[in-house]
RNA sequence: GCUCCGGUAGUAUAGCCCGGUCAAGUAUGGCGGCCUCUCGAGCCGCAGACGCGGGUUCAAAUCCCGCCCGGAGCACCA
């Protein structure tokens, strides 16, 4: 023992370098490349904090119904699914409708948010409605009130302010508990009205951080002007964010709070509402703000912007929300993939949308069917086409088992008449040598704007391959099925494809060969298609 | 301004708590090649990062201090 650590002492006195040609000179063997074992394992996410101290996990995603559900819920959404299931727990939905003024929430949103919980596979345990509780916050309004922990102040907000920055009480915060609960009825009964009184949890006048000091947890809201969208003007008093959430995360047992890491200011403001009332604070883990490149994943925007018709919809390509991804045929596999990625850290992150793109490529490339798509089409004609041509050409390259579509072939005095993409025209030229996919080799002869001729030239694709020559896909100019696509920024390419294509249903995603992948919205007498990427 | 939280390649992430095995791993994107009758997939290879400056130590991505940069909160919103 003592003899190593003398050798080890001796190395160690050594610079690095010296170190290092130490051991090249002794034992080069030692500094060979060491072999890496490879782990092709899904990433697993880091275990939650002091889940011993619990019976069962208890997670929860709280959001407004105020809009539908964009990439930037993912995070919460899926974190506190994949917990639960990991430690074999229970995940809540908790609607958090308390704000009948301001963030308007509706039914419509909380309909298209249980199915937003669903298409991504995260579907709650139970669920909650914050304004089916307004009493239950009520009890415990009164009780803080009643033990000197809340004041029902009347004080304008600019007073109280000025007051509670330089870390004074204002003049209602020490009067007796009798008068604040006395108040508490005024607000209840009408007495007041908005803004004229507010309910705050008394916490530490000299708080670094002035907003956590005295921090409001009710206020009046005139319902008869903003009714709820559930309870309409039945009540008048309203529990703000801190106090509902606060008193939900207990009585529905959550263990392990996962939110942003905006929320991490009401921690503290909530941690003063716990003690007072004799509660243990949950585990919390605040994560940073996730954006996506280039994508706006404000609500509000959002909102407007369908409303103003800007968007088509919540589910237009250009938006980030789940109905617009999916639209565009991004699999909820790919986002819980992505969200398990980039894990729970703290930081702020822009994801680039190639992050999603990759991980959805890998779940749609083995089950996309391939067709061929001419968009911006131009003519081509071809000469010296001996005899009619029948090809066949698998769905999907890897599975032939699964059909495959078939062209005919049938030139007229020996010229065969096809469309091929305004893109792939660009590249021709006079002596150019192209083969036509799986058909055959073409030269060029003249190229036009509108059209461009060639003839026949051999029918081996080895002869394609020696000659370097390009491969582009085309469609005879017969049987064709008009195709829009609709691409991410919502401009549309518009073409032809394969009538084999009807056999392809709505929802499906499939690959345009040399386009990019894309999800078929209608597919009949025409298509039209959502691109998802390439 | 005040309070708090961050900062590893283009993007995302591992490592940081518990210093050495990190000459910094992985994925994606980029580039090159192979393969494939798609510009897709697959395979191989290349380039690419510890925000800056000090300190502690034989040894710092990791610990300490300062700075810089980014973000959030500072609502009778959630």
């Amino acid at each position: 023992m003592a003899i190593v650590e003398e050798v080890v002492q001796e190395v160690n006195s050594l610079s690095q370098s010296e170190q290092i040609s130490l051991l090249k000179t002794l034992w080069p063997e030692a500094l060979a490349s060491k072999a890496r074992e490879e782990k092709a394992w899904e990433k697993s996410l880091p275990p939650l904090p002091n889940v011993e101290k619990y019976g069962r996990v208890v997670t929860r995603f709280a959001p407004n119904p105020d809009c539908v559900l964009h990439i930037g819920s993912a995070r919460a959404i899926i974190l506190c699914y994949e917990y639960a299931k990991m430690y074999g727990g229970k995940f809540i939905l908790r609607f958090e409708d308390t704000d009948p003024r301001l963030k308007k929430s509706s039914l419509e949103f909380m309909d298209l948010i249980r199915k937003d919980l669903d298409w991504l596979g995260c579907p709650p345990d139970e669920e909650y409605i914050q304004s089916d509780r307004i009493e239950i916050y009520y009890k415990y309004a009164e009780k803080l009130l009643s033990d000197g922990y809340a004041y029902v102040c009347k004080c304008k907000p600019e007073e109280f302010h000025a007051r509670v920055i330089v870390g004074e009480p204002c003049p209602c915060r020490d009067l007796p508990p009798e008068e604040h609960l006395s108040r508490w009825d005024g607000m209840l009964s009408g007495v007041y009205g908005e803004g004229e009184a507010v309910v705050r949890i008394k916490t530490d006048l000299k708080h670094p951080n002035p907003a956590i000091r005295d921090w409001p947890a009710f206020r009046i809201i005139d319902t008869d002007k903003y009714p709820h969208p559930r309870v309409g003007s039945k009540y008048r008093v309203w529990p703000l964010y801190n106090f509902a959430c606060g008193i939900d995360d207990h009585l529905m047992g959550i263990t392990h709070i996962i939110r942003g890491k905006e929320h991490l200011t009401n921690q503290e403001r909530q941690k003063y509402l716990y003690r007072y009332l004799g509660w243990e604070y949950p585990e919390a883990i605040h994560y940073g703000r996730l954006k996506i490149v280039g994508a706006s994943l404000s609500k509000s925007k959002i909102v407007r912007g369908v409303m103003e018709g800007i968007y088509t919809g919540w589910d237009d390509p250009r938006l980030a929300t789940f109905l617009a991804l999916r639209r565009r045929g991004i699999k909820p596999e790919a986002i819980r993939r992505l969200i398990l990625e980039i894990g729970p850290r703290p930081a702020d992150i822009i994801i680039s949308w190639e992050n999603l793109y990759a991980h959805n490529r890998k779940i749609i490339d083995p089950i996309a069917n391939r067709f061929f798509f001419v968009w911006d089409p131009v003519r081509l004609t071809v000469e010296g086409v001996m005899r009619d041509f029948v090809t066949h050409i698998p769905l999907h390259p890897d599975h032939p088992e699964r059909g495959e579509r078939i062209f005919h072939i049938r030139p007229i005095r020996r010229v065969a008449v096809f469309l091929i993409s305004g893109r792939d025209a660009e590249q021709l030229y006079v002596g150019r040598i192209v083969r036509l996919m799986e058909l055959f080799n073409i030269e060029v002869k003249a190229v036009s704007s509108s059209q461009v001729s060639a003839v026949f030239y051999s029918e081996s694709y080895g002869d394609a391959k020696r000659l370097n020559a390009p491969l582009i896909h085309w469609l005879p100019n017969e049987n064709l099925l008009p195709c829009n696509v609709v691409m991410p920024d919502n401009t549309i390419v518009s073409g032809f494809t394969e009538p084999s294509i009807k056999t392809s249903r709505v929802d499906e995603v499939v690959q345009f060969e040399r386009f990019g992948f894309v999800r078929i919205e209608k597919v009949d007498e025409e298509v039209t298609a959502f691109y998802a990427h390439k």
